[in-house]
DNA sequence: CGCTTTTGACCGGCGC
DNA sequence: GCGCCGGTCAAAAGCG
């Protein structure tokens, strides 16, 4: 029924990790500390990159690691839920979301050890604006970042002008364009760290 | 009534 | 060639 494994898209698809390290402090509670480490990488799915077939598939893969645990997939589009699994290694389950707009093939996996969340694929539309949804997506913590773009970007902190406290790293292959247009989405979702 | 979430099963890919 | 793991799909139930 639902058309979402277009084979044209496999092949454009950008992966975004978001690992969010969870933190004690809520940024919530008080907005002296706004304690919201984002990291971001950019990598090829492939882990092994060295191993594998051709290292040099055209798959970015976008890892951002973020902490606080608010709102930690909050990034303004509706996901359902699709699939749960329990990973080896962790000894709590991955969730599986799915983009619920149609034809968006985004995909996002979250994994509730680490708090790492996957963004895979990029969003071929703007913000639904949920209009009833569990208030509004503020972008508590936005999951994700752009590589790329954000080479020359830096992160948008609300509080005080520290971005510098987190070892971000921006590790931009040759992907350029994927990476800019994965980064266009996320900064579409509104990539901005709020406290609360 | 519609949408989302939950659980189980199945399929594919990779490693040994 | 077999086994294991990860990922996805489908159906049913519950909640708003």
């Amino acid at each position: 029924m639902l058309n979402y494994s277009d084979p044209s898209t496999s092949s454009k698809e950008s992966v975004l990790e978001t690992t969010v390290i969870p933190e004690r402090k809520r940024s919530c509670s008080s907005g002296s500390d706004g304690n919201v480490n984002v990291q971001v990488k950019e990598e090829l799915t492939s882990e092994p990159e060295q191993k594998k077939k051709k290292a040099s598939i055209s798959k970015p893969r976008f890892v951002v690691h973020a902490a606080g645990d608010v709102g930690i997939s909050g990034d303004g589009y509706r996901w359902r839920k699709y699939g749960q699994k329990m990973v080896k290694g962790n000894p709590n389950p991955r969730n599986y979301y799915r983009c619920t707009s149609a034809g968006c093939p985004v995909r996002k996996h979250i994994d509730t050890n680490a708090v790492i969340i996957t963004y895979k694929g990029v969003h071929d539309h703007d913000m639904p604006v949920p209009k009833k949804r569990h208030g509004q997506p503020s972008a508590p913590l936005v999951a994700a970042a752009a590589p790329a773009s954000m080479n020359n970007l830096r992160l948008i902190k609300t509080d005080r002008g520290q971005s510098q406290v987190t070892p971000t790293q921006w590790s931009v292959g040759t992907e350029g364009e994927k990476a800019i247009e994965s980064a266009r989405t996320l900064l579409s979702i509104g990539f901005e760290i709020k406290p609360c």
